[in-house]
DNA sequence: TTTAAATCTTAACAGTGTCAAGTTTAATTT
DNA sequence: AAATTAAACTTGACACTGTTAAGATTTAAA
């Protein structure tokens, strides 16, 4: 048949060629009409599938989220013993490694961040950012029988996202010169802690 | 007299009212329009001192770069030796600290950079970013007599402001949620370095 | 088969950055 | 002191933006 006007698939098409357009241009470049006349599509044909143009970016973020989610598992999943804090190591890794690869998706995700991170150690997770809630459970399990305190934890989980975050922020900066192996220095930094 | 036809002192006003506005409502409301609205001139009168609104951003980004580069003295000189590594945790402490106390300049400094940093140990420092290239000066003067190689010392350097950037950025993100004492937690994980 | 709902369309609105051309004031030269 | 030039501003216009309103087309439900 010869109807084109469904689309039939545009939520997830305005999705993804959002995404890819962020990976040209950045967000600042990103507007509604472009991402709509990608999919083929008048320019308020995505207000079928989304309230505003932040509706759509937190739907972007949350595609990207669980891409970035996979990264992490994939690396914690390195090691068949769960409880070798060498998983902390290779979740860092995985961290920063997956924004050193997608550079765009670094600004994208944390510069209006779109969903609520808790800090406190006995806060409510079911709401939380899932890459973090992911790191709270996992020092849980490492150290939650090895003697360690709550506050040890806590200090422990702050500290070590704080480094991981901060290293995949400078290597994604746009404006920071670096000549040698971002990798290499980042495994470097994160093992000598 | 009575000549309101030339402002007299718009640059700066642009640049003040500017950072006002990001500090009201972050940079993506800002717009040169309302820039020029709040300094009681037309919607092109900025061209005449700035080339775009890019242009003045980043003159707003050095006007809030030199106050950062001042609490960031202040806190170094809280030791008389400045030799004494002590000198860091300051300096980490006052970096986190001006932004929890000013957070929507982190967002506006760092989403898109409007300065080169070089990260190279050798590297030119003449146009780097001035909190960085402090950074690098005082690791320098600390462990560059006691031994410690090129090596180690920029392992140091990426390190520390890795921590401290990160800290700052979780800080001062608008959806983390913690309930205690950022400042205390901050000296704490600065502390166990 | 009619009705209702979902998905799309065009037309229009106010707001944006920026250019072009002209006006007013200040500074410089004669 | 007068004339000229340059700097700092003005209005008007352009293309682009997010968003609303009202209507058209297709699919799903009754």
């Amino acid at each position: 048949m010869t109807n084109t006007y469904h689309h039939g698939n545009l939520r997830s098409s305005l999705i993804e060629a959002g995404i890819e357009l962020i990976n040209k241009e950045g967000e600042k470049k990103l507007s509604l009409r472009k991402v709509a006349k990608m999919c083929g599509v008048s320019q308020t044909a995505p207000y079928s599938h989304f309230q505003s143009k932040e509706d759509l970016l937190d739907a972007m973020k949350n595609y990207v989220i669980d891409q970035f989610m996979e990264a992490l598992e994939r690396g914690i999943h390195s090691y068949e013993n769960q409880k070798n804090p060498k998983v902390l190591i290779e979740m860092g890794k995985s961290y920063v490694l997956f924004f050193i690869q997608n550079p765009k998706y670094f600004p994208f995700l944390f510069s209006e961040p779109c969903m609520k991170v808790n800090l406190c150690i006995d806060g409510d997770d079911s709401n939380n950012f899932p890459p973090f809630q992911l790191l709270k459970s996992i020092v849980f399990r490492i150290f939650g029988d090895a003697g360690m305190t709550k506050e040890e934890m806590e200090d422990t989980i702050i500290s070590l996202w704080a480094t991981v975050h901060g290293l995949a922020s400078i290597a994604t900066m746009k404006n920071v010169y670096y000549d040698k192996d971002w990798e290499k220095k980042i495994e470097d930094i994160i093992w000598n802690k």
